[in-house]
RNA sequence: CGGGGUGUGGCGCAGUCUGGCAGCGCGCUUGCUUUGGGAGCAAGAUGUCGGAGGUUCAAAUCCUCUCACCCCGACCA
């Protein structure tokens, strides 16, 4: 099928510093992939291949679910994006650029408006529909900081696909239809996902699931949080949860006091000063919501969560106040904010603040903290809303077991659109009665590049990658040990012969390297199957058949190689 | 964008503080030996020291500007 001095696999020694993730220095050191620019990266022959059998999985069962495989351009122009709103909301991570004509377009980053576009005016009709759209193509993405190798980049392939309903009834079968064919694709990759719920970002629309490859390394982008009992499954960033820790009793209201805290700005330092609970203070963010300052109280013992706080104020740019805006708005250093006569800023509440009383806030003046706080006698909340991030032991909101908190990387997702993209872009259709409807609408992606590295992850071991088999540049690595020696040739090259024609992807490593070179290249490289032709064993008739992820060697003849090959394959993962 | 760091042969690095022949390991080429877990010996090739400007008899080294890349944060459809 392929012989190594025939291709290209420039494996490196050493490690390489640019990658952090144990994933992408495989992938740099098993000569997979070469960095071209930050966040733009060349696909060499090994990782052309192992792109080509995901994105075939991939096909294979959104064409089994009923999608239809088309393409689209990477170039958009750019008034389609501005119908949509997204060309401000998008913001940078968007590529744009004129042509000659000085006409405006934008490099995508995912295809709703282009594929909204196609559709509207040509399915006019109920009878037309439902109808999914799909695409395996390059997307651009102007990441503000590209890292972890084909994790973060810039450039990267997805498949990205787009239903279309007359009803929300055949839209959630639509639905249910792709989350089926999602958990089948992973699962034939060799990879368990669990499906969370998701904020559904800067695509918009009603709600939004990713599917998650759960991870032990550094490599987790994204923390979940899990229950075991009943199966809650959410991002952080999403997360719903019943607070559990315990507060006091609702207590009178005593008179406000201000309380010199010198050297106490923190959590921590005003906690160990006036000796209590991080849960008996409110702390008091500035954030800077699209330029305009929004004040956020959560308890003490809580963080901001900074998609919640987004969606509540309705923000396309949300970023902590500076310490320069902080003195400005509160007239006191960081550490010291209150919203006790904090004039000009809306304050936004977490629920679990109005619990409690009798609390303590920052003054608002350097040193300072006022005490015996309470909401509405003190000061007014401009809305009350969830603003607390989920963590681990938190209680899970749907029963009463607790949440676990785990690392995770996104490696599909599923957005229910709604009707965002067709009524600005105008894709309606006539219902059996002739009543015009905008089209419901879902998108569905997966990471076409990210998902192999992702998964490299999980396998791998101190030698070098070990690829779930269906998704393997090639099943078999085949190492004649000598090419001097002839009776090792002649069997592989017979071997070699049987498994192509048996359909199995082979590798041979015909090099002029010791043997050392080649075993330790294989093992870098990760095919599953490694066959070895040497001496001791031929002059048996015979030769070594191992699997990367096993320890355990066996003997085969070399006429039923093939079958052992399948043999073998059929236990892996 | 803010903070930190790095740019010296294909890869990994030393040399920079204190200016004075541009080095080391791996890889590469040739030859001989070797051949079951990254061989040995010998001979070789390979550098605008990221770029521009400046100081100096002399700059990888000092100064100014600039570019790229990496890490932390913001971001992540």
């Amino acid at each position: 099928m392929m012989r190594w001095t025939q291709t290209y696999i420039p494996t490196l020694r050493q490690k390489q510093t640019e990658a952090e993730l144990i994933s992408h220095q495989l992938l740099l050191r098993g000569g997979y992939i070469r960095k071209l620019a930050s966040g733009i990266y060349l696909y060499l022959p090994l990782m052309q291949r192992v792109i080509e059998k995901f994105a075939n999985i991939v096909r294979e069962e959104m064409n089994r679910a009923g999608a239809l495989e088309i393409h689209m351009s990477v170039l958009c122009p750019a008034e389609i994006w501005q119908a949509t709103g997204r060309y401000q909301s998008v913001g940078k991570e968007q590529m744009r650029m004129k042509d000659r004509h000085e006409h405006e377009f934008v490099m995508c980053g995912t295809h709703e408006e282009t594929v909204t576009t196609l559709i509207k005016g040509e399915v006019k009709s109920y009878r037309q529909l439902p109808m999914n759209l799909y695409q395996i193509q390059v997307k651009f993405r102007d990441e503000i900081r590209p890292r972890f190798g084909l994790m973060r980049g810039r450039e990267f392939i997805m498949k990205d696909a787009y239903t279309f309903d007359a009803t929300q009834e055949s839209f959630d079968r639509s639905y249910q239809k792709m989350v089926d064919a999602y958990y089948t694709i992973f699962k034939r990759a060799g990879l368990d996902t669990v499906k969370v719920e998701s904020d559904t970002g800067a695509m918009g629309g009603k709600a939004a699931h990713e599917f998650m490859l759960l991870v032990d390394t550094n490599g987790g982008e994204e923390t979940i949080l899990i229950c075991d009992k009943c199966g809650y499954a959410a991002n952080a960033e999403k997360a719903a949860f019943r607070d559990t820790v315990k507060i006091g009793k609702p207590e009178k209201p005593k008179p406000l006091e201000t309380v010199d805290t010198p050297g106490a700005a923190t959590i921590e330092e005003v906690t160990a000063f006036l000796k209590v609970k991080p849960h008996e203070l409110v702390k008091t963010l500035i954030y800077m919501a699209d330029d305009k300052p929004v004040a956020t109280l959560v308890r003490g013992d809580r963080d901001v969560n900074e998609i919640k706080l987004k969606n509540a104020v309705g923000a396309i740019q949300l970023e902590l106040a500076t310490p320069g805006q902080i003195e400005e708005y509160t007239g006191a250093p960081v550490g010291f904010a209150g919203p006790v006569g904090l004039k000009d800023v809306p304050l936004y509440v977490d629920p679990l603040v109005t619990k409690l009383s009798n609390f303590i806030v920052g003054a608002n003046a350097d040193q300072k903290h006022i005490v015996n706080v309470n909401l509405d006698r003190d000061f007014k909340a401009t809305k009350v809303i969830d603003l607390s991030m989920a963590r681990g032991g938190d209680g899970c909101p749907m029963c009463n077991a607790n949440l676990d908190s785990k690392s995770g990387i996104e490696v599909g997702n599923t957005f229910q659109l709604g009707t965002k993209y067709s009524l600005s872009l105008g894709a309606k259709f006539l219902d059996a009665e002739g009543k015009e409807h905008p089209i419901i609408m879902g998108s569905y992606g997966i990471g076409i590049t990210r998902t192999p590295q992702a998964a490299l992850e999980k396998y791998y071991d101190d030698k070098g990658i070990i690829w779930p088999r269906s998704i393997a540049p090639y099943l078999v690595e085949l190492i004649p040990l000598s090419m001097e020696n002839e009776g090792q040739v002649a069997a592989a090259e017979k071997i070699y012969t049987a498994l192509t024609e048996a359909g199995i992807d082979v590798l041979m490593d015909d090099r002029a390297e010791r043997p050392g070179v080649k075993f330790n290249d294989a093992d870098l490289i990760g095919m599953p199957i490694r066959i070895t032709i040497g001496d001791k064993s031929l002059a048996k008739g015979k030769v070594e058949i191992k699997a990367r992820a096993e320890d355990k060697v066996e003997l085969v003849a070399v006429d039923s190689v093939v079958g052992a090959v399948e043999e073998v394959a059929q236990r892996l993962n």
